[in-house]
DNA sequence: TAGTGGTCTAGACCACGGT
DNA sequence: CCGTGGTCTAGACCACTAG
């Protein structure tokens, strides 16, 4: 089976925006332009527009033309992204613990599963910056018999679920995640640069990923001050 | 102006679904019967069906039919469950402010479409308690002219969310928040009954619907010690 | 007024699901 | 096989935006 006509516009368009040969604000060629480019008919092209809209890519103007939409620019967590696609620009990361065989903590809010308890446990830590300020601490933790080989590997791109993704072939298929305001401790309050006290949003998450062994338990500590964490939900 | 022949076709198609016409897992007609029955083409009946799937009301199957959906799965964060489904019991709102003809304010911290601004805005504020204990403040505004009798509507259940569905035909299709970590000022923190300067968490969100003339924007200010804020995500 | 997107018609062929 | 939804064509007219 050949792939439609409107999802070879759909993408093409998509890619382009990805690269930046449609800049934010830009208005896209017109759809009779498009219909045109791509010899088709006005149906086909508004089909691929109108799904480029349901993805939040693009904003049509009645009269004027359809624009390119701005992303988000917060640390759109608690979604299936993370930090490394989330955030536009100049940002960082740091390993404070690089993975290592670990006990399971009582540091994990949500509960661990029984199965995951009994094996070994894989730990890591970053810290996040954006503009060499420090925004997050990520700590996570993993059963070692899922991914035996992890300690050893490098993050492609510093990306931990990309590399799960490329190496693994495995996805992130649902999360659980529970906020909470609170006042930082001593060690968050000097990690984030911050004075001890002053409040931090505390994210506590389970990854579910495709592979039923493996569950990602993470605890996140953000410095919401300059970078709110940002989400945003289509359909 | 008159309505369009397909918000025609899907407005008579949510009616019945709601009013129990097409209960869960019936299938609607198939799209040559619709079309026979409103005299349009299939074009237009699709262009209904596709409005109807956006919003989840329906599910499609090639070679089978439009089925109606179960319920909408919960979608991003604090979504269009609002606090009367997410709590499980125990709970409690009160009208801080019933729904009334205000400013648009500058509290409001995600951006206020230009064409929002130019009209009336309507703003109500709520506190909820679990076990008669302040949990959360929220705030909305929304443009007037989306729903000028709002001010004189009892809410269902106590929620608006399923008053708009019921009253109004309209649904949630998206959103966009943001979460801070603050401390509280003396307003919030008497509300809440905590001390000025104790973290609370702060979500802005604006909420898209499917009617394009209406969005929804909320501030929450959330007492995170004993009920965090839970999601959940799959897919 | 010219160009844009929004709606709609009346066809056509294909791919999928069940008989 | 038939009926379903999925894709696509080649037109048409309307409503909105802007010069």
């Amino acid at each position: 089976m050949t792939e439609s006509k409107y999802l070879i516009v759909q993408n093409q368009l998509k890619e382009k925006m990805q690269q930046g040969t449609f800049k934010i604000g830009d208005y896209l060629p017109s759809e009779n332009e498009l219909c045109a480019q791509y010899s088709i008919t006005r149906t086909t092209v508004r089909k691929a527009l109108d799904e480029l809209l349901k993805e939040g890519f693009i904003e049509k103007q009645h009269g004027k033309g359809s624009r390119v939409r701005e992303r988000r620019k917060s640390l759109g967590l608690l979604t299936v992204k993370g930090f490394s696609e989330a955030v536009g620009k100049n940002f960082q990361t740091v390993f404070l613990q690089k993975p290592m065989v670990a006990e399971w903590s009582s540091e994990i809010v949500l509960p661990v599963d029984k199965t995951d308890l009994a094996g070994e446990c894989i730990f890591f830590e970053r810290l996040r910056l954006v503009d060499d300020e420090p925004v997050m601490i990520e700590k996570n933790w993993l059963p070692e018999r899922a991914l035996p080989l992890l300690v050893k590997t490098e993050f492609i791109d510093g990306s931990f679920f990309k590399t799960l993704s490329r190496n693994y072939l495995i996805e992130i298929i649902g999360s659980e995640h529970e906020l909470r305001s609170e006042s930082a401790n001593q060690t968050v309050a000097s990690l984030l640069n911050i004075q001890k006290g002053e409040p931090v949003l505390h994210i506590s998450i389970v990854f579910r990923t495709s592979n039923p062994q493996l569950n990602i338990y993470s605890e996140l500590y953000c410095n919401t001050k300059k970078y709110p964490v940002g989400n945003s939900y289509s359909l």
